[in-house]
This record gives structure tokens, C-alpha cells and sequence, in this order.
DNA sequence: ACCTGAACACCGTTCAAGT
DNA sequence: ACCTGAACACCGTTCAAGT
């Protein structure tokens, strides 16, 4: 075995942008968070560290960018012909579900800032709202509401996958050791979260966070009617 | 001037675990989450990075010690006497200040899984849940729809503030920059975020951050009708 | 003009030696 | 039993040299 030859990929075309971001997404699906090193991405694109730079600012803006292309796939499912509501649902699911296969993407969308990943989300999510008959004032502050809530899911179920890959668990022996920690607490300080644990073990996740959203929903329509 | 008395900190008392935690606050104050090193916490310590281990299991566990004891402090805010949602508002205003002023401890917030910070707030809202009238089963549903909502907001906050401070712009210049950005944006593709670019610029974030624990609010009184 | 990869600065963590 | 701090493994980023 030539070492030369099974070591390095073979370099189809040159190097970009987009392929940097592509080997970055595989990097991190098949690794997780840490697994995303320039050592680790350079050889995978059969290339010196140094390369990436050319095409690259820095590692928070190649998380942004393999976030974005995550977020942006997810943004186009299909979400046209029923009510805004409809809509809505349709594009936070279509966001959980993407972020519950790359979890890394989850903590990647709450570091960007107002950047793109996050502006896609809030002009799909604005558009519905203006499609509502949501006074002009309240629409930025409601469609704030939505796309931070969507946010601290995503960034919630990111560091739950997270963790639960450093202990080497899946996602259901993780939350049921949670569940068993809350168990453990003190019954005079923490009678709520005690109640609640058996839920965390047996909930279904999909259907909770749609849950907030409908409340969301819910108040609009209130806010509406006022 | 003698270097050892001059750099080295007085060692009061003992090294312990409290007193690794205050301060490793000092430090993320200070000099922002970039500026937690071992070593600049064990030389604050006066000791060497080594002797931290014997208290903290590692970086992560110490921030989100750390994050603890800000969140700790917020909960306790006073929040008897008023109505339930009176008393969520007041939490939830408590927390979104704490994050205010240390901003690094929302993002730690959000990796903290279902660690102690979380379950205080969980806990916290939980309770005034169960004091509304909203149906045991939806208490759970509830309780995390407002948890996500302020985790995603103080993350959020959190990276705002962090780009913010990397780019040596204080909030409100770089609040400006990224609405100066969506300006620029296609006006074909980005209709919503255009048009709220203004909005960004001179919102009141305490205020649009209570008008969406509101709607979730109303949400949930909506809920209770049915 | 773009890639290459050694080198730099730095950081979390460990551990043998000290007290 | 606990601290000390040098050492290790590793990682983001730079830059002189190559093509």
C-alpha cells in the first residue's frame, strides 16, 4: 500500500468555498463539534491547513456557513397553500428536524448573531406573521418571539445530542439519566421539576417544542383580536 | 518593586471550590469568555493551574458553576405577593438583566443541558405554571416553551454581545451595523428583514423580551379556557 | 494567484515532585 | 491530603517558500 495514494482524497477541482463548507458539514456529522479541526478538514480536502484561509475567515465563520447551508435546506420545504399558522408549523418543524440530524448546527445558529442563518429564519417566519393580521408594530417583536424560541430549542437540543455523545450514550439513556438526577433532588426545593421528570423521560420532544410554538400561535391570535 | 509580592494575590484563606467559581466570574466579566484561562484563573488564584482540578472537574463543569451562581441570584429576585404571571414576568425580567450583565453566562446557559442553572429556572417557572389553572398534562409543554424561549434569548444576547466586544463596538453600534447590513440585503428575497431593519436599530430589547413572554402568556390563558 | 506545510502562540489537562 | 508548575497533546492561525 502506497501510503501517498490511500491517504490522500483526490482533488476533483479546485478548491472553494462551497467544497471547504461541504467536507466541513461531513467533518462535523460524522465527528461532532470537536471533530471540526482545520488539520482534520484540510486533509480531507487533500490540502495544507493554510488553504482554507484563502476562502475562509476563521472557524466561527465556517460554523456560520455549514450552519447556513443546514438552515437553508430546511427553510425550503415546502410551506405554501395552507394558513400562515400552517406555515409556521411547517417551518419550525422542518428546523427541528434538521437541527435533531446535525446538532451541531443548533449551537452554531445561537453564536451567528444576526447573520444569515438567523435572518433566513426570521424573514421566513416574519413573512407569515405579515401574512396574519398582526398590526405592523407588533410584527417584529412577535416574530422575535418565534425565531428565539426556535433558537433555544435548537440550542438546547445541541448541547443535550452534545452531551450525550461525550458520555457515549444515545439521546434516550441521556435524557433518562437526567430524569434520574431531577429524581434525586431535594423534594422541598425542587417539587415542580421532581413532578415533572417522569415527562422529560417519556416526552416526545417533536411534539413539545411544537406545543410552544402553538402557544405562540395561540397569543398571537389574541393580540390579534385586541 | 519586588515581582513575586507585586503579581502574586493574597492567599486568604484556602482554595475551594466558592472561591474558584467568584473568581472565574471576575475574570468572564472582565475580560469576556475569551479571557477564562486556566492559567490566568489559577495566577488570579495565586496557585498553579493544577490545583484547580482538585475542585472542578473541568472547564465546562466551571462554567457552568459559574453561570449557577448568576441564575441563582436572579431566582431569588422577589417575586410573591403578585399574580403567577406577574411573578413569570419578574423572573423572566430578573434573568434577561443577570444575562445582561454577564453576558457569557447565557451562553453558557444554553450548554448547560439539564444541569442545575436550567432546573432552577425550570423549577422557578414551574411552580407559578401550576398556580395558573393550565391542566397538569400541559404544565410540562408549558413550563419548557417559556424555559427555551428565555434560554433562546439570553443566547442570542449572549453572542450579540460577544461579536459585539470582538469588534470593539459597544451594543448599540453594533446593533446599528447589522441593521445597516439587512439594508443591503436583496430586496426580492428579504422583504420581512428589510423592513424591520429599522426596528432592530431602535428597539427596546427589555421590552420586545417581555412582549414575547407575554404572548406565550396569553398562550397559555388561551390554553386554559378550553 | 493560489497552495503548502512547517512554525507560532496558546490552551486544557495531567502528573511526578514537593509541602 | 493538597498544592505546584513543568510538560504534553492539541488546535487556530500565520507566513515564507513553492508552483
Amino acid at each position: 500500500m502506497n501510503k501517498k495514494t490511500v491517504t490522500r482524497a483526490r482533488r476533483d477541482d479546485t478548491l472553494s468555498r462551497e467544497r471547504i463548507i461541504e467536507a466541513a458539514i461531513d467533518l462535523l456529522d460524522r465527528e461532532g463539534e470537536r471533530g471540526l479541526t482545520f488539520q482534520a478538514l484540510s486533509a480531507q480536502l487533500a490540502t495544507g491547513p493554510g488553504a482554507i484561509y484563502g476562502h475562509i475567515a476563521n472557524k466561527a465563520d465556517l460554523l456560520t456557513a455549514a450552519c447556513d447551508a443546514i438552515v437553508a435546506r430546511a427553510v425550503m420545504a415546502p410551506l405554501d397553500g395552507a394558513t400562515p399558522q400552517a406555515a409556521i408549523r411547517a417551518v419550525a418543524l422542518a428546523l427541528f428536524d434538521a437541527m435533531d440530524v446535525h446538532p451541531w448546527a443548533g449551537a452554531a445558529l445561537i453564536q451567528a448573531g444576526g447573520k444569515m442563518p438567523v435572518v433566513r429564519i426570521l424573514e421566513c417566519i416574519g413573512r407569515q406573521i405579515s401574512a396574519l393580521d398582526v398590526p405592523e408594530p407588533a410584527r417584529w417583536a412577535s416574530a422575535c418571539a418565534l425565531v428565539n424560541y426556535i433558537l433555544g430549542v435548537s440550542g438546547q437540543n445541541a448541547a443535550n445530542a452534545q452531551l450525550a455523545r461525550s458520555q457515549g450514550a444515545d439521546r434516550g439513556k441521556f435524557l433518562a439519566a437526567v430524569a434520574n438526577d431531577w429524581t434525586q433532588l431535594d423534594p422541598a426545593l425542587y417539587p415542580f421539576t421532581r413532578s415533572v421528570a417522569g415527562q422529560l423521560r417519556e416526552h416526545d420532544d417533536r411534539e413539545d417544542f411544537l406545543a410552544g410554538v402553538d402557544l405562540l400561535l395561540a397569543g398571537l391570535v389574541d393580540q390579534e383580536v385586541k
